[in-house]
RNA sequence: UGGGGCGUCGUCUAAGGGUAGGACAUCAGACUUUGACUCUGAGUAUCGUGGUUCGAAUCCACGCGCCCCAGCCA
C-alpha cells in the first residue's frame, strides 16, 4: 500500500531540504460556504491535514466568504463538523477570508498607487468582448485596452472609495488589475479584483458593497495565514500566474500554489448543483440522505472517516485526471469495519416452526461475538421452537447450486442446529409463510453430526418469539450506471442525470426481526448482521422503534438465485438494464462494458441506412445503422479504406452493441462494426436477411 | 484556433537511463459453522512514429487523444 511519497510530497521534502519554508508546513482547507461537504472534499481535507501531520506542520480550516449572494451560517455549521469528523485538526486556527476584508482593501489601495490596477465603467458584456475578441474563424485573438486602463492614480483612487462608501449601483464599475491585455492566458487580461455587492454578508453583515474576487482574495488569505504550500484542483492551474503576480506586487509572503487532480467516482454525481437539485426535488430525503455523496451521509450511513483516509491513502495524488471506480469506495468500507461484532437478523421473514422441538424450551446457545478474534467474546443467543429465516434462504424448488432451504433440504443454523425442512405452507396470496422443519440434536451448536453427513448451507437465524422488529433500509447505489446523464440531454424539466436513477436505491424492510441484543443498539454504533452486510443505528432510531442501514453488502461471489447470472445473458436494451439486481448480488453486471471485455459483447444485426466520411479522417466512415431501436445509432468505423460510403447504404451488417461510447474526431461512436481483415482487404461480417436489432449469436 | 495541463494492465498507481512492480477488479483453485473473511495461482499495460543510447515508460523531435480557461463564481 504504503508506495513512495507523492508528488506533493517530493515538493513538501525538497522545500524542507532547502529551507524554503525553514522547515515548516502549513496548509489549509478554503471551503465556500455555500454547500455541503462531498467524498471530493474529503480528499483535499485529507491531504492538506495529512501533510501537516506527516511533517510535523499546521493545517488551517478557511471559509473563503467572499461572495455574501451565496454563502450561509448552515454550511459554515455542517462544514466545521465534517472536517473534524475527517480528521481534520485545525485546533483553533479557524479563520474567515472576511476576517481580511480590511487588510485587502489596504493592499488595493497600494496596487492603485502602484499604478497596476483602476477603476473600469465597462458594463460586463462589453469587457468580457474586449476581453476574448474572436476572428472571424474562430481565433482567440489579443485582448482591447478598457478606454479606463490609464486613468490617474488620483482618479483611481478617489472612485475606489467612492465604489467602497456605496455611491455607485452594483455593475457600475469594478476594480482591475493592469497586467497584460494581450497575454494567451486570458485570466492576465486585466481580471476584476472587487466588485460592487449591496448584499448581507453572513458575518460582515452591511459594511462592505464591494468584494474582492477569488483570484485577488485567495493569495492575499494564504499570505495573511502564512500558508506554505497552497493546494488547489487542477482547474486552477490557470489562476497560478495571477497568484503568483498579486503577491509579487505586494512583496509580501508567497505561499506556493500546488494543483492536484480531484477526486471523482463511477455511478456517482457530484457537482453541487446537481446535489441541491437532488435534494429539492426530494429524489433524496436530504444532504445527510445515506445514498449522498456527502460527507454528512457517509457518516450517517456508517462509514467511518478510517476507511476514508484509507482509501484516499492507497489512491494517491497526482494530476491524472480519474475516475475511481465506486467499488473502490465500497471495499474500502467494508474492509474497514471487519472487526465489528457480528450479529444475526432477518429481513424479509418466513416462520419455521421445528416440529421436533419441544414447544416450552428455550435455550441459550452461545455465539462468537467475531469469528477471528476471540477476544471479542460470546454472546448468547436464545434459541426456540419457532424461528424466523430469510425468504432469501428458501426455494420451493431449489436449483442444484443452491445450498440452503427447500423440500427435503437440510442446512445448518448459525451456531445452533441442523434443520430438514419437511414442510412448506403458503398463505392466500400463494407466498410460503411457513417452514416447518425437524432438528437434530445432535448438531446442537451448529456441530457435525457423528453419523458424517454433510451440509453445504449455513443460514441465519432469529428465535420468534425474542425477535425485536425494526426497520431496516437497504440501500444500493444511487446511479445505475458508470457515468449518470452521460447518455442523455438536459432538460428544464429533467437534468440528464435524473433519467440514471436506480429504482432500487433504497428498500425498505419495516419487518425485519433481530436478535435481542440489538435492542442495547445506540446510535453509532455497527454490527454486521450475519450473511447479509453491515448495519448502523440510524438517526431516526428510537427505543422502541429500532431504525438500522445497510452500510455495505458483504461481497457475494455466487448468485443467489437462478435469475441473476451476470454473464453471457444479453439484456436486450443494455442502454438501460440491470435495474434489478437481486438482494443478495448488489453488483449488478455493467451495463456497458470496456472495449476489449469481449466475454460480454452483446451482437445485434443492424442495417445501414446513412454512411459518410469523417473530416480528417482517412480511415473513417460515420455509419447511421439501424438496430431495430427508438432511434437509430451512429457509429464511427475506420473502414473507409475498404468501403465507399454508398457501398454500405442498406447492407446488413453485425454491431456491439453494448460498448461504452467512444469519441472518434469528436463524434460519439455508440457501437462497434464487426469485420475481418484489414485495409482494403476487409470483409465485413454479414449476419443474413434479419430483422434490425436481432440478436446474432 | 490562443493559453494551461494530462496520457503506464479493465481502473487507480509505482518505476526519475538498467528485471515494467503493487492495489482494486476479473478468472481459476484452496479453506470455511457467514456463498463473507483469508490464502494460492492466472491473464492483461508504457498513446503513436522517428531519434539519442550498449540499454528508453523515463531524454529529444514531430504527431495523436483527453481535460481546463474565455463569470463582476470559487
Amino acid at each position: 500500500m504504503s508506495s513512495g511519497p507523492n508528488f506533493i510530497e517530493e515538493i513538501v521534502e525538497a522545500d524542507n531540504a532547502s529551507g524554503k519554508w525553514k522547515g515548516k508546513v502549513h496548509t489549509r482547507f478554503p471551503p465556500e460556504p455555500n454547500g455541503y461537504l462531498h467524498v471530493g472534499h474529503a480528499k483535499s481535507i485529507i491531504l492538506n491535514a495529512g501533510l501537516a501531520t506527516k511533517y510535523g506542520g499546521k493545517f488551517n480550516l478557511r471559509f473563503d466568504d467572499t461572495n455574501p449572494a451565496k454563502e450561509e451560517q448552515e454550511y459554515v455549521d455542517s462544514i466545521i463538523s465534517d472536517v473534524k469528523w475527517l480528521g481534520g485538526d485545525f485546533e483553533d486556527r479557524l479563520f474567515y477570508a472576511s476576517d481580511y476584508f480590511d487588510q485587502m482593501y489596504v493592499w488595493a489601495e497600494k496596487l492603485i498607487e502602484k499604478g497596476v490596477a483602476y477603476v473600469c465603467d465597462l458594463p460586463p458584456d462589453e469587457m468580457s468582448r474586449q476581453r476574448t475578441p474572436q476572428s472571424p474563424t474562430g481565433t482567440l485573438l489579443p485582448g482591447i485596452d478598457s478606454p479606463f486602463r490609464n486613468r490617474s492614480v488620483t482618479e483611481n483612487l478617489d472612485l475606489f472609495r467612492r465604489m467602497k462608501k456605496g455611491e455607485f449601483a452594483p455593475g457600475k464599475c469594478v476594480l482591475r488589475a493592469k497586467i497584460d491585455m494581450a497575454s494567451g492566458n486570458i485570466n492576465l487580461r486585466d481580471p476584476v479584483m472587487y466588485r460592487i455587492v449591496k448584499e448581507h454578508h453572513h458575518r460582515q453583515g452591511d459594511k462592505w458593497c464591494i468584494y474582492a474576487s477569488y483570484d485577488w482574495a485567495h493569495g492575499l488569505e494564504d499570505s495573511i495565514e502564512g500558508i506554505t504550500h497552497s493546494i488547489c484542483t487542477l482547474e486552477f492551474e490557470n489562476h497560478r500566474p495571477l497568484y503568483d503576480w498579486f503577491l509579487d506586487q505586494l512583496g509580501i509572503h508567497h505561499p506556493q500554489q500546488i494543483e492536484f487532480a480531484k477526486l471523482l467516482f463511477t455511478h456517482t454525481i457530484l457537482s453541487k448543483r446537481n446535489l441541491r437539485r437532488m435534494v429539492a426535488d426530494k429524489i433524496v430525503a436530504g444532504w445527510d440522505d445515506p445514498r449522498m455523496p456527502t460527507i454528512a451521509a457517509f457518516r450517517r450511513r456508517g462509514y467511518r472517516a478510517s476507511a476514508l483516509r484509507t482509501l484516499i491513502e492507497t489512491l494517491g495524488v497526482t494530476k491524472n485526471e480519474s475516475v475511481i471506480d465506486i467499488g473502490r469506495l465500497e471495499e474500502a468500507v467494508r474492509n474497514d469495519l471487519a472487526s465489528v461484532p457480528r450479529r444475526m437478523a432477518v429481513l424479509d421473514p418466513i416462520k419455521v416452526v421445528i416440529t421436533n422441538y419441544p414447544a416450552a424450551q428455550v435455550e441459550q446457545l452461545e455465539l462468537d461475538n467475531h469469528p477471528k478474534d476471540t477476544a471479542a467474546g460470546k454472546r448468547s443467543v436464545p434459541f426456540s421452537r419457532e424461528l424466523y429465516v430469510d425468504r432469501d434462504d428458501f426455494m420451493e424448488a431449489p436449483t442444484k447450486d443452491f445450498f440452503r432451504l427447500g423440500p427435503g433440504r437440510e442446512v445448518r443454523l448459525r451456531g445452533a442446529y441442523w434443520i430438514k425442512c419437511e414442510n412448506f405452507v403458503k398463505g392466500a396470496d400463494g407466498k410460503v409463510i411457513e417452514l416447518q422443519c425437524t432438528y437434530d440434536p445432535a448438531t446442537r451448536g451448529g456441530e457435525n453430526p457423528p453419523d458424517g453427513r454433510k451440509v453445504k448451507g449455513t443460514i441465519h437465524w432469529v428465535s420468534a418469539a425474542h425477535a425485536l422488529t425494526a426497520e431496516v433500509r437497504v440501500y444500493e447505489r444511487l446511479f445505475a450506471v458508470e457515468a449518470p446523464g452521460a447518455a442523455h440531454e438536459d432538460t428544464e424539466a429533467r437534468p440528464a442525470f435524473m433519467n440514471d436513477l436506480n429504482p432500487e436505491s433504497l428498500i425498505v424492510r419495516n419487518n425485519a426481526k433481530l436478535e435481542p441484543l440489538l435492542g442495547s443498539a445506540k446510535l453509532g454504533d455497527t454490527f454486521q448482521f450475519e450473511r447479509l452486510g453491515y448495519f448502523n443505528v440510524d438517526l431516526d432510531s428510537k427505543p422502541q422503534a429500532l431504525v438500522f442501514n445497510r452500510t455495505m453488502s458483504l461481497n457475494a461471489s455466487t448468485p443467489a438465485k437462478e435469475n441473476a447470472r451476470p454473464v453471457v445473458a444479453a439484456p436486450a436494451k443494455p442502454a438501460k438494464s440491470e435495474s434489478k439486481p437481486a438482494a443478495a448480488a448488489p453488483t449488478p453486471p455493467p451495463s456497458e462494458i470496456e472495449f476489449g471485455d469481449f466475454t460480454k459483447v452483446v451482437l445485434k444485426a443492424g442495417k445501414v441506412k446513412a454512411a459518410e466520411k469523417v473530416e480528417k479522417a482517412d480511415k473513417l466512415l460515420k455509419l447511421t445503422v439501424d438496430l431495430g431501436e427508438a432511434a437509430p445509432r451512429t457509429i464511427v468505423s475506420g473502414i473507409a479504406e475498404a468501403f465507399a460510403p454508398d457501398q454500405l447504404i442498406g447492407r446488413n451488417v453485425v454491431v456491439v452493441t453494448n460498448l461504452k461510447p467512444r469519441a472518434l474526431k469528436g463524434i460519439e461512436s455508440r457501437g462497434m462494426i464487426l469485420a475481418a481483415g484489414s485495409g482494403k482487404a476487409l470483409q465485413l461480417i454479414n449476419p443474413g436477411d434479419v430483422v434490425p436489432g436481432s440478436d446474432v449469436k
